[in-house]
DNA sequence: TCCGGCGCTAATGTATACAGTCTGAATTCA
DNA sequence: TGAATTCAGACTGTATACATTAGCGCCGGA
């Protein structure tokens, strides 16, 4: 063993995890294919224990769906499922807002979250969107949206927004930065980063319904961008890479 | 092997979560002790393939934590997590119940919901409730609340529920049965039970709004006996129990 | 030609052997 | 006497061998 020996420091196990999480949301594996173990060894390199550890995880996670008869399969998800896991996670991080401005924040603590506003101003100020830019959008985005969770002081809501961001949210592939040509691209974001000062504000002024309606709002812009999307582009293989800009 | 000819019809690792999950929540390990391989080899009486797969899936459930250094432990849960879990809860179920209510279910649907509301209030009929009937409240209340999860039709929906149920709501263990004595519990009991009726008659009535407000409020009044049990008995190893009964 | 049964192959589920590492204690030196 | 270092034990992480089962194709009969 021990083949490639860069980064040894880390598991076979979360190596593995990570290796098949990237082929999946990649699209190296179709919705509905199967995935066996064996092959998951040639893909990763390591043995078929770490593999099926990772396998377990995966399921768990939401990617996987385990077949009755043994082995597991790349989960399928419907248009419907997405558009409620946009509700969903909106709805957690409503609670999360709400939470937030309930149990009161230092501006210490709300000092991350406006730095990471004032970088995505940045961003979104160019006319049209560069690749590069779209790309350093969504990794902003998503460290905003993890900040506000984790402003909730509450493990148990964070776990849960963890994995309702997990899912169809996932995958930053090339569909993703292609999306970021269209025109809409650049209204969607100034309106996303709208709702974000405004919860940050929310939660500074303790108006927690409005911190929480905010960020509801902000779910509910997501999954109408969605639907609008998918009228012009009705590739059900795009769904997670729409719903990732949708998500805004 | 197979030393244990009965129910060799489940496989090695289900069984083997199930007993570590019995011996979790029934107060076997406490919080924060750590559960080695070996001795839930000895508990489970299965080899250490299935239990490791046992203790990853109790990891991801949330029952368990990874130790850094390698292992697991029974995770620790304060008096916020629990109240906040509740809370965390009664949204996901308000979600769930303005789901339901917009999608519009047939009367067919809300079939079992009246059916499990009936024999509910059979139960709560009784004066001083019976121990007996408590544990045929809690098993029946569980029915309902999954039953509300599935009328919202949304797989991600029902999956989060199931999640964000499974953890300090978990043990029928005989603290929980101690409860029933209690002369608050029977009132407690039948505003829960109000509550149902009422989100039920909200989703017949398409009223998404008050659907969702009801099961908010449910949860609330959920908190709020929790914390008023907690003022009279400390005992933070009454905690899971106390939740599930204020759990309503 | 079609249907059914039988056998094979391959993949999963399980068990166990092996190696590396962390913990804890005991011993030795300052 | 205290602290540091080393050694031993155990436990996890990994790899692989074994068994069982499900899927699939082929062959034979109607």
């Amino acid at each position: 063993m021990a083949e490639r020996e860069a980064e040894r420091s880390v598991s076979q196990t979360v190596r593995a995890q990570l290796a098949l999480r990237e082929l999946i949301v990649s699209g190296g594996l179709r919705p509905g294919e199967r995935i066996s173990e064996l092959q998951a060894v040639e893909v990763t390199g390591v043995s078929r224990t770490p593999v099926r550890m990772a396998l377990v995880r995966l399921e768990e996670e939401g990617l996987l769906e385990a077949i009755p008869s043994g082995g597991f399969m790349v989960k399928a998800f419907s248009e419907r499922d997405i558009l409620d896991s946009i509700e969903l996670r909106g709805t957690l991080e409503g609670l999360a807002a709400r939470f937030a401005a309930e149990r009161g924040v230092s501006s210490r603590d709300l000092e991350p979250l406006k730095e990471c506003l004032n970088e995505i101003d940045g961003l979104v100020r160019q006319e049209p969107i560069s690749m590069e830019a779209f790309s350093s959008y969504v990794a902003l985005n998503a460290r905003f949206h993890a900040l506000l969770a984790e402003l909730s002081r509450s493990p148990p809501l964070i776990r849960q927004i963890d994995r309702a961001s997990a899912l169809p949210f996932a995958s930053p592939s090339g569909f993703v930065m292609a999306q970021s040509a269209l025109p809409e691209a650049r209204q969607i974001l100034l309106i996303a980063q709208d709702h974000h000062r405004v919860v940050v504000d929310a939660i500074e002024n303790r108006e927690s319904a409005r911190a929480e309606a905010i960020m509801r709002e902000h779910a509910r812009l997501a999954a109408r961008n969605l639907r609008l999307a998918l009228r012009n582009r009705t590739h059900l293989d795009l769904l997670p890479a729409l719903a990732l800009i949708s998500a805004g």
